[in-house]
RNA sequence: GCACCCGUAGUUCAAUGGAUAGAAUGACAGAUUCCGAUUCUGUUGGUUGUGGGUUCGAGUCCCGCCGGGUGCACCA
């Protein structure tokens, strides 16, 4: 597809030259696919051209179509319709590429190239808080992150998935503080609960006993402003939090033992999802960094220090703020990590790229951290990338932790995974099944539902979830398209079994002349893979692929739906149908691995 | 108040400035002697929030307004 196009362009320039003697830029030469209701493969938009050929759209159109007709073998035919050049491309040309796809071992997969083994891509997701366990939005970003990553790397970058993990806090010792005064003791062993879900339990409950504290107070009077700063359990969490940060030990093994119980039960979590890291940076570790950069910019007179012995940076020059760097007490905040993290990272990988999966909630920062380095005359600073998401809505608003409003990550997939397993067994189509294999099907099902319907959203706009209505397992989903796999794999399964037609995977489609439309349709959408990965590495949107391998399901059950593959008199349509079904389950097994969805073999 | 993002069928989502704005879902009507019906075909459903502008051409770009969200913390 992208190999047309090109060349259309160029033989569009020729015949500009030949014909008007004006040679237009390549960016004046607009080409794209033909809409279906038209007859052709590809389309180029004439207005600009008749412009500088002086001529009228319609005019000049049909002029370039004699043209390309008459001096290009690739084009078979044209029709001009309201200033549209609609193309035909010779099925010899689409056959020609169709073969080289099934003959390349590595289509829609480019190698990492060794250069960049030593200036690798870093994406940065999920870095979530171990005071409570993941939510809805949490996978929305764990999801884009994985995603992300695996498409860059299928376009040749060398990738590294790292996670910078909140681990200290105030809001780490309110979980803490909460369980030595109501906790019993209780571990994830003894309550048989995750060990992310016992910790948020005591970081809920911590809430409940600040909000006595606060009624306590303002019963007594006093403003409700006031009573939070005096409220003892908040005073307390505050003391812990000195404590540990003056490396107390007590403090600190407590916060290593709640730590590791969120630990384990984030990795469960992880585990069931599929994705995985890296690297992982805990923030315990990394805080403090971002002191000596701030002091770099202090001595290279970019940033500055206020009376009171706060550090800031100015950037209303590029039409931000002034933004604080460094607390008066000298403590760092949050960006502040966040520049000595990026050096540190620099330092370490030499990165080309880092590319952050955070909420769009804060645009804001990133636009200030990739600044702040610019001023501090890092050349890198713009390599720094955000893969900015809206939230996830829910039909009653947004969610909140303290109101319980939430959709727990543990418990959503469970749901799908019930769902999946409600639907295969009313099906009964594996009853033959051993229950391990049972199993592992409905985690694939379920969860290809949930990713499949997250990541087909563009990331950009905010979503609705509405726990009432199950995610759909029909239509556009991904079960639809794990089950076209499936068909696939069936027919695959048929074409093996009839020795006239196991060797389908031998033949050479170049010369087939008996080609229908739909499967000229479902063989031009193949092709048109290599073009789309890199337009959702481009573009960092997992959506651009869930839409393609949408498309690709379509076209196939449109195919299927119209002809018989195997097992038909003509042993030829057979074998090129048959490798038409092959390359169809090999493209949507590759691009659904993209999106972090399986496939089965049976469902 | 200032800044940024969003507004598309009843609903959930699509559409590198290009042709008659597409899918899914819902409702209704059909399709299997077959290689898998979690399928396919059709009907229904739109003043793209609104008013201007730029352009041969605007859902898309610019300006105003309306509505929703987020940010502007010595929180992270």
């Amino acid at each position: 597809m992208m190999l047309q196009a090109l060349a259309l362009r160029n033989s569009v320039i020729a015949a500009m030259q030949q014909l008007y003697h004006v040679k237009p830029e390549v960016n004046d030469v607009v080409i794209q696919p033909t809409r279906k209701e038209f007859e052709g493969d590809l389309t180029v938009v004439v207005f600009g051209l008749a412009k500088s050929a002086c001529k009228s759209p319609q005019e000049t159109g049909e002029e370039i179509g004699n043209y390309l007709s008459e001096h290009e073998a690739s084009v078979q035919a044209c029709n001009v319709v309201k200033g549209f050049l609609n193309v035909v491309i010779n099925n010899s040309v689409w056959l020609a590429q169709f073969n080289d796809m099934a003959d390349d071992k590595s289509f829609g997969y480019s190698e990492a190239d060794s250069s960049f083994v030593h200036a690798p891509v870093l994406v940065e997701y999920s870095s979530p808080n171990t005071n409570k366990p993941l939510h809805l939005g949490h996978v929305r970003n764990i999801l884009l992150g994985y995603s992300l990553a695996e498409i860059l790397k299928a376009t040749g970058s060398h990738v590294r998935k790292v996670n910078l993990v909140n681990d200290r806090g105030i809001h780490i010792c309110k979980s803490m503080l909460a369980w030595l005064k109501r906790g019993n003791g209780e571990t994830p062993e003894s309550s048989g609960l995750k060990g992310d879900h016992l910790v948020g339990k005591y970081y809920v409950e911590f809430d409940k006993m600040f909000k006595d504290d606060v009624a306590a107070i303002t019963a007594k009077g006093i403003s409700e402003e006031e009573a939070k700063k005096l409220a003892p359990v908040m005073q307390e969490a505050q003391e812990m939090l000195r404590k540990w940060e003056a490396n107390d030990a007590e403090t600190v093994a407590l916060w290593q033992l709640m730590n590791s119980w969120v630990y384990a039960g984030f990795n469960s979590t992880y585990n069931l999802m599929g994705v995985d890291f890296d690297k992982m940076y805990y923030e315990s570790q990394t805080y403090i960094l971002g002191k000596e950069i701030v002091k770099e910019g202090l001595d290279k007179g970019v940033f500055f220090k206020k009376d009171d012995g706060s550090v800031w940076v100015d950037l209303t020059d590029e039409g931000l703020d002034q933004k604080l760097l460094l607390r008066s007490d000298g403590t760092s905040v949050y960006i502040t990590q966040d520049l000595g993290t990026s050096k540190l990272r620099h330092t370490e990988t030499n990165f080309s790229r880092l590319i952050y999966v955070v909420g769009n909630e804060q645009d804001y920062h990133f636009k200030v951290l990739r600044l702040a380095l610019k001023k501090l005359g890092y050349d890198w600073w713009d390599n720094l990338h955000h893969l900015s998401y809206a939230m996830v809505d829910l039909p009653s608003g947004k969610m909140k932790s303290r109101e319980g409003t939430v959709v727990d990550a543990d418990e959503l997939m469970g749901d799908m995974i019930n769902e999946a397993k409600r639907i295969t067994k009313e099906l009964g189509k594996i009853d033959d099944f051993e229950s391990n294999e049972a199993e592992e099907l409905y985690t694939t099902i379920g969860l290809g539902a949930l990713k499949y319907y997250i990541l087909k959203v563009d990331p950009e706009k905010r979503m609705l979830f509405n726990p009432e209505e199950s995610i759909d397992f029909n239509g556009h989903s991904g079960p639809f398209i794990q089950s076209t796999y499936v068909r696939c794999r069936s027919v695959i399964r048929k074409g093996d079994s009839l020795p006239s037609l196991k060797n389908y995977a031998d033949y050479d489609p170049s010369f087939y002349s008996a080609i229908e439309p739909k499967e000229r349709d479902l063989l031009k959408a193949l092709l048109k893979y290599p073009e789309v990965l890199n337009e959702a590495a481009d573009r960092y949107s997992p959506a651009i692929i869930a839409g393609y391998v949408y498309e690709i399901a379509k076209y196939y059950n449109g195919f299927y739906h119209e002809h018989a593959v195997a097992d038909i008199e003509n042993v030829e349509v057979s074998l090129f149908r048959l490798k038409l079904t092959e390359q169809t389950a090999r493209v949507l097994k590759m691009a659904l691995a993209l999106l972090g969805i399986n496939v089965p073999e049976r469902m």
